[in-house]
DNA sequence: CTTGCAATTTGGATCGATCCAAATTATCCG
DNA sequence: CGGATAATTTGGATCGATCCAAATTGCAAG
C-alpha cells in the first residue's frame, strides 16, 4: 500500500467498469452515465487515488501538461517576490502549477534551469531575465514553439512576448514632478548604463528636462550600480560638484535610500535640503522617513498581467510575440519636499 | 519540427544504434563504448534533443522525479522570501527543480496545491503550514510514504519532520539583555495566542522574566496581530497602563516597527524613551531608524536546511520524522537603549 | 581456428493514462 | 416486435523513456 500505487486500472476493477470509462470520469467527459460516475468517483476516493499527470501528459501534447515555469533574477528583492505572488495568483486559479526558480542573476543557472523546466514539460515560462541575457538564450525554447513572456527588463533581439513597465513616462513624470516645484538643476542618479531599463528612464529623464525648458546636463546623470550603498557614493560625487543639483530622481528606491543616507552623511536631510523622486514604489517607500515620492509600477499586478499573457498564448496554442507596457503612476509622499523644502536652496 | 518532437527512437535512427543504447548514454552508463557515447551525444546535440522527464519517470519509482514542492504561507513577506530563495539554492545544486505556490494563508488553497503537486509527482514537500493546518492536512502525504518537512510553523500531531527556529531562547536572550540593561517592567507585545509559536516565544519570555529574578505579570502581555498596525496599538494599550513598562519584547519585527509608531504617536522615541527588542532580524531592521536590536533567524540558512533534510530523506528513501531546532541570536543594535536611555526612565 | 569470457548492444515488455474505432446496451417508433 | 438511433462502454494501440534477459561482438588464450 504504501508503495504499490493506484492506478486508473484498479479503479476500473474496484468499479466493475473498464479503464478506458474510468478515464473518461477523469476527463469530466459527458458520454459516461451519471450512475456510473458517481460509483467510480466514489471507488477512487476510497482507494485514495492520486492522478498521474505525468503519464497523462504522455500521451497529450506537451502544451497540456499544466505546469509554467517562472525564473526570476532576485527573489529577495521584494519587487520580484510580489511579481511572483501575482503570477502564482492567477496561475493557481487556471490549475496550473509553476516550477520557480531563482537566478541571482547568473546567466549560467538561468540557462541550466529553462533546460531543466523544459525536461520537466513546462508549456510555458515567465522570466525575469539575468543581467545580460540575450535573445540567443531564448531561441531554443522559441523555435520550438514554447510562449515565453519576457517581464520588466527586455531581451533584446529575442521574438518573445514582453510586458514591462512604462519607464519613460515614469521617468517623465518624476522629472516634470520636480521642475513643477521649482527645481531647475534635477539630477539622475543609478543604474547601469549598458541596460535597457536604464536607456528608458535615461531617455524619460532627458525628455523631462526638456519639457521643461531646462538645458539637459551630462554632468548630472550619475551611474552607478542598483544598490543602496552606491546611491549613497553617487550622491556624495554630485554634492561635491561646483554646480550642485538641488534634487534628483532615481533609477530605483533602493538608490534613493541611497541618497538619504549620503545626504545625511554631509548633514543635509532629504525632503528639505535637497528633494528626492524614487522608482519602484516597494512597501519601505511609504513607511521610510521621510516617507518616499516615487513612481509606483505594481509588481503584483505586473505579475497577473504576465501570466494572464502566458495563459493566452498557451491556450491559442500558437505564440506570437507581443508587447504590453504596464502604466505606471507617480506617489507624491515628502521626499519631494513638497512644503518642505527651505525656500532659500531653490534656485528658481 | 515545430510540433513533432524528438525521441531516443529518433536519436537512435540518426546514430545508428537502438534506443536502449540511446537510454544507456542518457544515464551516462559505464557500460557503453566511449566512441558510440560521443557519438550518440552529438546527434542529440545536433537535432536539438530534450530529455523528457515525465516519460522516464513513468517506468522508475515516484521518487526519482527530481521535483520538490514548496508550498509557503506568504511569499510578500521577505521572511519567507529568503526562506524560499534558500531552498531554491539547494534544490538546484542537486539537479531538482521546485513548485512554489503561495496560500496567503489559506487553507483550502494549501489543500489544492499540495494535491495538485503530487498528482505532478513531487517526491517531497517543505512546507511553512498556514495559519490553522492541522495534522489532517498532511495525513494522506504521510501514509503514502512521502517526506514532508514543516518549517517555521509546528504542524501538532502530524507525523512530519520540523525545523524550527529556537523560538525559547530566542525570546529568553532578549528578556535577559533587556534585563542586564536594568529594566524591571518588561512587556511583551503582539502574536497570536493560539498558535504554538507564540506559546513558544511566550514560555521563553517567562522565564526569561524568571531567571533574571522578576515577577511574572500577565498584565504586560499583549497579544495582537503580528502586524505594524496592530503592534502600534498594542503599546497604546500598554502605555496607558497605570505601571507602564520601560521596555518589551516583540513576536516579530514588524510588531516592533509597530510600537516605534505607537509610542512616536504619543511622543515618545523608541531607543530613548522605551527599549524595544524585535524576533526574525529582517532586512530593514538594520536600517531603521533606531537600528532594531532583534533576534537574527537567518530564513535563507533555515531554508537551505530544510532543503538538505528534505533531501536526505528521498535519498534515503523511507522517510522518519525528524525535529531540528536551528539556533537564533541576538542582534544588538539601538532600539533597546544600549548607551541611549534616559537616566530618569529607569527602574534600578 | 576454436573456445571462453568480458565488453557492448539490443529487442521486447513495461510504466499509467489517453484516444479511437468498434462493440454493447438502452430507448424509441412505427 | 424489429430495426433504427442514441447512449454507454470497451479493448487494444500509443506516448517516450527504462529495464531485463538474451544476443552479439571483440579479443586473448589454448
Amino acid at each position: 500500500m504504501a508503495n504499490g500505487r493506484v492506478t486508473v486500472i484498479d479503479i476500473a476493477k474496484a468499479a466493475g467498469v473498464s479503464k478506458s470509462t474510468v478515464s473518461l470520469v477523469l476527463q469530466g467527459s459527458p458520454l459516461v452515465n451519471e450512475g456510473t460516475r458517481t460509483k467510480v468517483n466514489a471507488v477512487m476516493r476510497d482507494l485514495g487515488y492520486v492522478y498521474n499527470r505525468g503519464a497523462a501528459n504522455l500521451r497529450q501534447s506537451s502544451a497540456k501538461s499544466k505546469i509554467i515555469g517562472v525564473v526570476v533574477n532576485d527573489l529577495t528583492n521584494s519587487f520580484f517576490a510580489e511579481l511572483a505572488v501575482g503570477i502564482d495568483l492567477v496561475v493557481q486559479d487556471a490549475g496550473f502549477v509553476q516550477f520557480l526558480a531563482n537566478t541571482s542573476e547568473s546567466l549560467d543557472r538561468q540557462t541550466e534551469v529553462i533546460a531543466s523546466m523544459r525536461e520537466h514539460g513546462i508549456s510555458g515560462l515567465v522570466v525575469s531575465p539575468a543581467r545580460g541575457s540575450r535573445a540567443i538564450n531564448f531561441k531554443a525554447l522559441v523555435s520550438a514553439g514554447m510562449p515565453v513572456v519576457a517581464v520588466v527588463r527586455p531581451v533584446p533581439g529575442a521574438k518573445v512576448s514582453s510586458l514591462m513597465s512604462d519607464n519613460h513616462t515614469g521617468m517623465f513624470a518624476a522629472v516634470e514632478h520636480l521642475a513643477k516645484l521649482g527645481h531647475t538643476r534635477i539630477a539622475f542618479f543609478g543604474g547601469f548604463e549598458d541596460t535597457a531599463i536604464f536607456q528608458e528612464r535615461l531617455a524619460g529623464y532627458r525628455d523631462g528636462i526638456a519639457a521643461a525648458g531646462l538645458g539637459y546636463d551630462e554632468g548630472l546623470v550619475f551611474a552607478c550600480a542598483p544598490s543602496r550603498a552606491e546611491g549613497a557614493k553617487a550622491v556624495a560625487r554630485a554634492m561635491a560638484a561646483d554646480d550642485r543639483p538641488t534634487g534628483g530622481v532615481c533609477f530605483n528606491d533602493a538608490v534613493a535610500f541611497g541618497v538619504y543616507d549620503g545626504l545625511r552623511a554631509r548633514r543635509l536631510e532629504p525632503g528639505v535640503d535637497f528633494a528626492i523622486v524614487g522608482f519602484d514604489d516597494v512597501i519601505e517607500a511609504g513607511t521610510s522617513v521621510p516617507a518616499l515620492t516615487t513612481i509606483a509600477v505594481d509588481p503584483q499586478g505586473m505579475g497577473r498581467r504576465a501570466a494572464q499573457l502566458l495563459l493566452k498564448q498557451i491556450n491559442a496554442g500558437k505564440a506570437e510575440a507581443e508587447a504590453v507596457v504596464t502604466p505606471v503612476r507617480l506617489v507624491v509622499r515628502e521626499s519631494c519636499g513638497v512644503n518642505r523644502m527651505k525656500p532659500g536652496r531653490r534656485s528658481a
